[in-house]
RNA sequence: GCCGGGGUGGCGGAACUGGUAGACGCGCCGGACUCAAAAUCCGGUUCUGGCAACAGAGUGCGGGUUCGAUUCCCGCCCCCGGCACCA
């Protein structure tokens, strides 16, 4: 143990030592110890290659967390693993000819290694990576349960297509509406897809939030927003031999539809369009551009007039019926009757194409409405019904039911609800993800891949080059008797989204040696997650799909619980400074910060910055997301290789709170590692005057000891609960750090003394343990401790050593600050009052004014009032 | 466009339940040590005025409630995340 004798800090010999320590312990294996389960996860990672400070932020919070519970003697399962499938495998294929398995696998390996370096706590036993056929067999055979089920199942769906490399494309690969590698213009087109029925699930997806008291607010009113409950009616207007069906949530303003709107897909649109060539040919434009909403959402609206007529079930009038573009085939029925009155998009398509606007709900005193520009009041719901025969004078609510029941008793119409989510689409045309088992077969259509047969293992040799799935052209893969008929057939190409791979991986590190079963009885000892922590950008997306498959589980009887994940941390992104230069046509070259040298003025601000390696200036271009395109991405490794894991963990936990973004400051890492350069030889200076020979006697300090362990015993309430409850590890350590300020200025004089100082470092070191493992595992042992600093326990409060003699109170007049007194705590207010009216400065101030009002928070602050 | 979040010194941030705005760290300024530099240590550091005591202003902008507002309410501006095939 010569690395910690080293009067000075040397992390690189002393890193590597600590982590042996621990692994020939077994510290890490979840199965040690007899406590309480505490099951603590991250986000797993995307192995795009080396490890970013993202997810160096992420695991630091889950292995700060996760050595907190070790260390309240808690059994900590903390597992780590690789969401292997996904795009940029096939663009690095394409970059570099190398077979995504290959790529992916190599990553996995450098970044497990740079995993290792950082001295988490995590229980490598239980690794799992998502593109070995061990686990998305499981995929697959969940898959055909769900189709039994009726779950999955199959229907077209519109995708990007990119005309020129005749393949599908992802929203990100398609910009401004062109394909990102030939520029074309991309197309929507509708393929044959398979759907899980998450729509099924979704007033439970709703209600159930309520039980997520450890998630935050903001992640669940997202989802909420995102399934989007809505009340009101489903409507029948007849068109010619036709039926068009809408959904309102406004049924009380039926009296108010001037016309009617489908979506370019609607059936209705294509009939029309059989006769219409201009139709047809708006049709087509509107079938250009992405299938983003944001895309569809932020469009111009256009529209034109089928030239058919809808009849109001209630009123008997025609309506033109026409399409337009801001109706979303994949909400409702893709249709919807359009009231411009009180509707901003109706009232704006019905201003653009001099549609009528008819009022039909009455405004606030006063208001007139105004059919030339829109007003929010419009849409309100709090006015009465007008100008709608029968049901004038009725409230919104009111006219509600009454219109809707006369359209029950018309069979015209029904209330109902409707969710904005929409069925999960899980199929994607590419060759790196987990296949979907089935077999399409000339006479037996799609069959299902008897169980016995599965894995259905993707080749690992292709090498995707952009123009489509390899797999179309594989034929050992695509040959295969039909399992029916026995006739040659072809597998299915397309496989699983990667969202199904991270819908239920944290089941899987429970069990994931089992390769007879999905999961088994040790899931239920885990699950729930006690603390999940990623990032936000996951707040909708991958967390509901975990949602929806942990319920889809639990119906086919695998597991017993209704939620997956108990806690919830959304981290924060990592931002950094970005730097360019722009040449005469105005591109921009991008530099790393660790290419710049900032020059400051003598406040301290920022001057200017320059290039160091021709010292020439560069433009600051503002703090972003650490990113390739920006070329601002700082390399944890390369920190972690100069001033150690410690350090690098210890600034990015003191920074910024979890949940904030963090501004990355190789500065700021410069100060936490002349903090653990201090902590490390103020430990050494105390041990080598030798350990103190008796214990600490509390009542016989003196003032300045008693002082110094009423701010220990104060930090260690304080620290206790930043990590505990408010999960804010850069106030806790800030509390940390003071309380050593504190601790360097005291001058042990007697034996008693020195027996503080040993509780102190005892104490700072045990807890800052979470956040820099290696230094406190080392000084915890310099110390005198015999065993590991995580299984020490955690320092506890001595509530005798946080009273105090005095308190200082603030004293007021109108609000502002005009002196301060010191007072006995719990003092009379009377006495209070007196002793502040009697200061100085205050007495000024009060002058010859009457007292009006004299407000006393005890303890804290005395506001005079004077007038 | 829709949904969610944020804006506090030169910088990152703190102020937890409406009660001292700026903890802690960085940077900067001054000093000690040194032949010198680095490292380290000590002191100062919101802005304006003042030798100082102290005073005035101040938490994106404009208003409001309150003895008292970074915190609560109303209206605006800017930045960020998500929008269903990036993960």
């Amino acid at each position: 143990m010569t690395e910690t004798n080293s009067e000075t800090y040397h992390p690189a010999a002393l890193e590597p030592a600590m982590q042996a320590l621990w692994s020939s312990a077994r510290l890490h294996r979840a199965e040690r110890g007899t406590g309480e389960s505490y099951y603590c996860l991250s986000m797993f990672p995307y192995p795009s290659g080396r490890l970013h400070m993202g997810h160096m932020r992420n695991y630091t919070i889950c292995d700060v967390m996760s050595r907190f519970q070790l260390m309240q003697g808690r059994r900590v399962l903390q597992p780590m693993g690789w969401d292997a499938f996904g795009l940029p495998a096939e663009n690095a294929a394409m970059a570099n000819g190398v077979p995504p398995a290959e790529w992916t696998r190599s990553n996995i390996a450098h970044m497990r290694g740079q995993l290792k370096s950082l001295g988490f706590a995590i229980d490598w036993d239980r690794e799992i990576a998502t593109c070995n056929a061990d686990y998305y067999r499981w995929n697959q055979w969940f898959f055909l349960r769900l189709l039994e089920r009726g779950i999955a199942y199959q229907k077209t769906g519109t995708v990007n297509w990119d005309p020129v490399d005749q393949t599908v494309l992802a929203n990100e690969q398609v910009v401004d509406g062109r394909g990102w590698r030939t520029g074309a213009l991309v197309e929507k087109r509708e393929i044959p897809m398979y759907y899980l029925r998450i729509t099924d699930y979704a007033q439970e997806l709703l209600d159930s939030l309520a039980q997520l008291d450890g998630w935050p607010e903001r992640v669940k009113a997202m989802q909420a927003n995102w399934i989007g409950r809505s009340e009101g009616a489903e409507i029948a207007f007849a068109c010619a031999d036709q039926v068009i069906r809408v959904f309102t949530t406004r049924p009380d303003t039926l009296m108010g539809a001037t016309f009617m709107a489908v979506a370019a897909e609607h059936p209705l649109a294509r009939r029309a369009a059989e006769s219409n060539p201009d139709l047809a040919e708006f049709i087509r434009e509107c079938q250009q551009g992405g299938v983003s909403e944001a895309d569809i959402a932020t469009q111009e609206k256009r529209g034109m007039d089928t030239g058919l007529k809808a009849i109001h079930p209630l009123t008997g009038d025609e309506l033109p019926v026409w399409i337009a573009n801001y109706v979303l085939m994949g909400y409702g029925e893709g249709a919807i009757m359009a009231v411009p009155a009180h509707d901003e998009r109706d009232f704006e398509f019905a201003l653009k194409y001099d549609l009528p606007i008819r009022q039909v709900i009455s405004l606030p005193d006063g208001q007139v409405y105004d059919d030339r520009h829109w007003h929010e009041a419009y849409a309100a719901k709090d006015g009465e019904l007008v100008n709608s025969g029968n049901y004038t004078g009725l409230s919104c609510s009111d006219g509600f039911a009454a219109i809707v029941g006369d359209l029950e008793a018309k069979g015209a119409g029904q209330a109902r609800v409707q969710f904005r989510l929409r069925d999960w689409g899980i199929s994607r045309q590419r060759y790196w993800g987990c296949p979907i088992p089935i077999i399409h077969c000339k006479a037996c259509g799609a069959v299902p891949v008897p169980e016995q047969d599965l894995p259905v293992r993707l080749p690992e040799d292709l090498v995707p080059d952009g123009s489509g799935n390899p797999l179309n052209r594989c034929e050992a893969f695509l040959n295969v008797p039909c399992p029916k008929c026995g006739q040659p057939a072809r597998r299915e190409t397309d496989t699983m989204d990667t969202f199904v791979d991270s819908s239920w991986y944290f089941l899987r590190y429970t069990c994931p040696d089992n390769d007879q079963a999905m999961v088994d009885e040790r899931t239920s000892e885990w699950m729930p997650v006690d603390q999940y922590v990623g990032g936000i950008e996951h707040a909708i997306l991958h967390l509901l799909y975990a949602r929806f498959w942990t319920k889809l589980m639990r119906d086919e009887g695998l597991i017993d619980i209704d939620e997956p994940f108990r806690r919830l941390l959304t981290q924060g992104m990592v931002l950094a400074e970005t730097y360019y230069r722009e040449d005469a046509a105005g591109r921009r070259t991008w530099f790393n910060p660790s290419e710049v040298e900032v020059r400051r003025d003598a406040k301290g601000g920022v001057d200017s910055a320059v290039l160091i390696a021709d010292g020439e200036p560069v433009t600051p271009g503002g703090v972003e997301k650490m990113a390739k395109s920006k070329n601002n991405g700082v390399d944890p490794q390369a920190l972690v290789d100069q001033y150690g894991a410690d350090t690098v963990r210890l600034f990015s936990m003191f920074a910024a709170p979890p949940e904030q973004s963090l501004e990355w400051s190789d500065a700021g890492v410069e100060g936490a590692w002349r903090f653990l350069r201090r902590l490390w030889s103020g430990v050494h200076r105390h041990v080598a005057g030798g350990l103190p020979r008796s214990a600490l006697d509390a009542q016989a300090l003196g003032d300045p000891g008693r002082e110094l362990r009423r701010v220990l015993h104060e930090t260690i309430a304080k620290v206790s609960d930043d990590y505990a409850r408010r999960l804010t590890f850069n106030t806790a350590i800030a509390a940390v750090m003071e309380c050593c300020n504190r601790l360097a200025r005291f001058e042990p004089s007697d034996d008693n003394d020195r027996a503080l100082v040993q509780e102190c470092w005892t104490s700072l070191v045990r807890l800052i343990a979470p956040v820099t493992p290696h230094v406190a595992e080392a000084l915890w042992r310099k110390l005198g401790g015999a065993e590991s600093v995580f299984e020490a326990g955690w320092p506890g409060v001595d509530e005798s050593a946080l009273a105090r003699q005095t308190v200082t109170m603030v004293v007021q007049v109108n609000g502002k600050v005009r002196g301060r007194i010191e007072v006995v705590p719990g003092s009379a207010r009377e006495e209070v009052e007196a002793q502040a009216r009697a200061e100085d400065n205050v007495a000024r101030f009060i002058d010859s004014k009457t007292v009006r009002k004299v407000i006393v928070v005890p303890d804290k602050l005395v506001n005079i009032v004077v007038g």
